[in-house]
DNA sequence: TTATATGCAAACTTTTTGCACGCCC
DNA sequence: GGGCGTGCAAAAAGTTTGCATATAA
């Protein structure tokens, strides 16, 4: 799903579509990757230098597509809260304590919690952009 | 490992023991839930007016404790930044995005997510605390 | 037209830093 | 005694709020 379906989802909701909400989706659809609110912020205004976003635009924007679902949050620790669309293909970061590094994964790896989530406790996870932190295999052997 | 024996070990590996990182150690220890920098704060200068610590300590005492592997920081979203011993049997959150709801859960969910990381990226994963967004039976019906 | 989103400024919360002093080893 | 931790105050970073204005529908 990409920025303009996203859009169109949206206002066939009743959403009311305003250029900053529009300009956030489409930057958080052009890169695939988790963002920073600076980010978000940076690339919107260095693009876009004629309509500039305050900080506090962004915060409610990203509040709103919270709620209605579009992006997760994920804590990166060290690196600060982050912001992604939800429709991209799931993947999860495993942070080394030691080094810092960090390596993306697949999401394959939940399907199975997200089953026995599901049938020991009835609840359906929303996995979509995990952290998990622990020690590389590198430091795991510098350190032993 | 209760208090005493991680100051014990602390002390062994020839880091200093003062009282503020006496009574932050033995705070978690007494009460095993998480619980955040204000909680910490709060409950020492409680019982211990004759030397109550400052956020400045508090911060100060974590981030070592985190160095020193002793603590693990959890982000439980709406509820803020919240940290808790190690040694306390691990256990994780499923909270719900609707009503807001938390239960526990059991770490055996995990064990097979630890060794497949194991396996197949070389990465001891220290999944100690973890926070899992979705939604809960009752809201899941509701819903629907 | 009208309800709602935005921008600005300011407040508020959370976390970090510099420096003088005090305490643990 | 000497190095390291602490407390204070202040700054920095991150986030929220009130209100007047602008704008989508």
């Amino acid at each position: 799903m990409d920025a303009i379906t996203i859009i169109n989802r949206l206002q066939e909701k009743g959403e009311r579509i305003t250029l900053p909400r529009r300009l956030v989706i489409e930057m958080l659809g052009q890169f695939h990757k988790h963002q920073t609110i600076k980010d978000i912020q940076q690339h919107i205004n260095d693009t876009n230098a004629n309509h500039p976003l305050s900080e506090t635009t962004i915060y409610r924007v990203l509040q709103w597509l919270k709620e209605m679902e579009i992006v997760c949050q994920t804590d990166m620790g060290q690196d600060g809260i982050v912001y992604a669309l939800m429709n991209n293909s799931y993947h999860h970061h495993l942070i080394c304590l030691a080094c810092g590094n960090t390596m993306t994964i697949e999401d394959t790896l939940f399907t199975h919690i997200r089953k026995q989530l599901q049938t020991e406790y009835g609840f359906e996870a929303r996995i979509e952009h995990m952290a998990i932190y622990g020690h590389c295999k590198i430091c795991q052997e510098n350190i032993g």
